[in-house]
DNA sequence: CTTGAAGCTATAGTGGCTAGAGGGATTATA
DNA sequence: TATAATCCCTCTAGCCACTATAGCTTCAAG
């Protein structure tokens, strides 16, 4: 048996995180000590350690309430299962893509500017003058 | 003069939003009309705009904010401007390195399940086993 | 003068935690 | 056995950048 402590290192999830996983449902209530403290199963070690792998890979707490809820009955298909992380993986694609706009964006305005007073500034021009950006963002 | 509705088509931020960048304080509250509705000048429009490059960007309210002072002194030198585009540039490309790690994982769970019931699943899998996973995220 | 769109304020909710207050429990050492 | 250090408990509020809702007032067109 774990104290909530010793799940938090054993999984890195921290303490607070933890109580906050299980107000929301994620992981459920565990038994607790004479004195009223969370005492935690080996089981409930490997939820936690899922829970944390989904939301390492960026996955919402929806998304992996899913996945658990799946989970649970094995000899259903795994058509949703596989949606839900190709779907994730499409968003992550898209962001990628929008973050290297803005970073082509950024690089022109960061080291563009050779003037020496704020008056002259190409940071501050750039973004006073939408019209100096060659992407539509 | 325009009203709220006008600002928001000409400048793409929503009402609401306009409503909370002054309350927050990164505009001034405007002249009102005699029935109590903002009136902007074409000054806040332009100051607006600047704003919501900078979100666009990514910039966060308190740089802009920080920018915004800033560019009301134009004989100040512009290394902080300079600074803090470029600290948001490093913000950016670690972003991208981290999202495309991620990529790289889900591309992998998301298309190795060949199974057809969640007992089999790859990606029920994956998360449950975290040895499984290339790199350390 | 009526109608419908647009505007007003104030409050609460979003996601995924994180921080703090004010206490009780457990454990290691003296 | 006493005590001190560390851990744990609940509850509430705060973070960011909005977004939504409710219940009201004002404006502009016909």
């Amino acid at each position: 048996m774990l104290s909530i402590g010793e799940l938090s290192r054993e999984t890195g999830v921290k303490v607070p995180t933890i109580r906050y996983y299980e107000q929301m449902g994620l992981i459920t209530a565990p038994e607790r000590s004479a004195g009223n403290q969370r005492r935690y199963s080996r089981a409930e070690l490997e939820r936690l350690a899922f829970i944390r792998h989904g939301r390492d890979l960026g996955l919402s707490i929806e998304d992996i309430r899913e996945l658990l809820e799946l989970s649970a009955i094995p000899d259903q298909t795994c058509a949703q299962a596989n949606k839900i992380a190709a779907d994730h993986l499409a968003v992550i694609r898209e962001k990628i893509l929008r973050l290297k706009k803005l970073e082509k964006e950024l690089a022109r305005i960061a080291t563009g500017c050779k003037g020496h007073t704020i008056g002259e500034c190409y940071v501050i021009e750039s973004l006073s003058n939408h019209g100096l950006c060659a992407d539509g963002h």
